[in-house]
DNA sequence: CAGCTATGTTACAGCTTTATGACAAGTCAC
DNA sequence: GTGACTTGTCATAAAGCTGTAACATAGCTG
């Protein structure tokens, strides 16, 4: 998957370090501001998967600027926590009404900010189009996780996975190794060329014993085709 | 069981207080909302039992407030006592169309009150999905909340017993440890994902002593699958 | 056919994900 | 309170995967 990119607005330092120590640990990638202003000309720059604001700003108050973000069609589908010192049920009410999708009460546990960021991107995520492939007698079934042919059961790797699911979902066309590596393994992954060519063995191999490994074809300097045909 | 909890929209203070008062006494935890929109907030936040509402409110009106949560799925299942001033025969009528499970006049007594919610509670509840569930001797039986083998009962712990139930509500499909957390914790639980590997591990160990623990498998990278097929 | 390049295979050390057992804190009925 | 259960978290042990390097083959070019 990729890197979750988590914008954290808050005005005081030591807040924005801590933030920035956890989640980068938890594999998020930060970007902090330090006043409304600061994250407006940021948001410019690119797209956060989440934002972290905090309730009081120098400049713009947190929840003002919330809710000019829920107004803006550019931005209103980023999810949004508030982090208050107040801890009155008045404020987490109107935190929650003019569209930030949860909040925090200051001072928090990094476990618990992680927690509700986690619920939050889970909840936000669209859902992945699970319909089942088919291709003769070999069915891989993204609900179940599963790829079976004619009622045997294929064990797969979790990259072996997603690679024949590629395949089966772009049948019938040449995917250059960078390009596997792009689409398969996720855009900023530094891996030598060559190790898709062992991922695609390890894959031919667990579909040789039903015959379905000459589906994937090799394109002599072009990379590699997933053929829906069944060639004899 | 788990306390209910009772949530109370009404923008009197005293009528809250008041009721606060009385349904604490009696054993349920109370939550006060003073107008819809608050009261929608909230509910985003956890899930009452249900739900007294005033039959006028300063933003939208009790009725109106009823009607917009009895079209939702997730909140038409929460049954809503109407809180109402006026006696007329067509406010009760008006009152029950929307969806209002019973309604209450103002005056009310405390007990009154207690009785009713009560009698709404036990109705509304056993409308849940109650029906046992099987998968070859494996039987989990929401009536008499038990799982037995053939015969020879099963001893789970609660949250072993809720993971079992949802993983046999929802066979063959992979779940991540976020997914079931929601599921089968709750929306508003932020625990280690980890955790769950715990607890499937307890279900599983109380399966296996009739085998039947592999019914529950691990989908590396992806989570766990409770599957009633057994693929060679 | 020699020489060269692209692809196929295998082995493996390091790393990541799971499984498991132990534990302290919390609950609940007595 | 007390004792029997539960529960969430850790630390540690197991399993399972992954990316590379090295060597084997196959394919192409001239």
């Amino acid at each position: 998957m990729t890197e979750k990119t988590i914008l954290i607005v808050d005005d005081e330092q030591a807040i924005r370090e801590m933030v920035d120590f956890a989640l980068t640990r938890a594999g998020y990638h930060v970007v902090g501001a330090e006043n409304a202003g600061n994250a407006l000309a940021l948001l410019t720059q690119f797209r956060p998967d989440l934002i972290l604001l905090d309730w009081m700003l120098p400049d713009i108050s947190g929840v003002d600027l919330a809710r000019r973000l829920k107004k803006e069609e550019l931005y209103q589908d980023i999810p949004i926590i508030m982090l208050t010192a107040k801890v009155e049920e008045q404020d987490k009410v109107k935190g929650l009404e003019i569209g930030a999708d949860d909040y925090v009460t200051k001072p928090f546990s990094t476990r618990e900010l992680i927690a509700r960021i986690k619920a939050v991107l889970r909840r936000s995520s669209p859902p992945e189009k699970e319909e089942a492939l088919t291709v003769d007698q070999l069915v891989i079934d993204p609900r179940s996780h599963r790829v079976h042919v004619s009622g045997n059961e294929l064990h797969l790797g979790p990259t072996e996975y997603r690679l024949l699911h590629f395949f089966m979902s772009n049948p019938d066309r040449v995917y250059s190794r960078s390009q596997l590596l792009d689409r398969v393994w996720g855009q900023n992954t530094f891996i030598e060329d060559r190790t898709v060519d062992v991922h695609v063995r390890r894959l031919r191999k667990v579909l040789s014993d039903t015959g379905y490994d000459h589906l994937i074809q090799t394109v002599r300097g072009a990379g590699y085709r997933f053929s829906a045909q069944v060639i004899a």
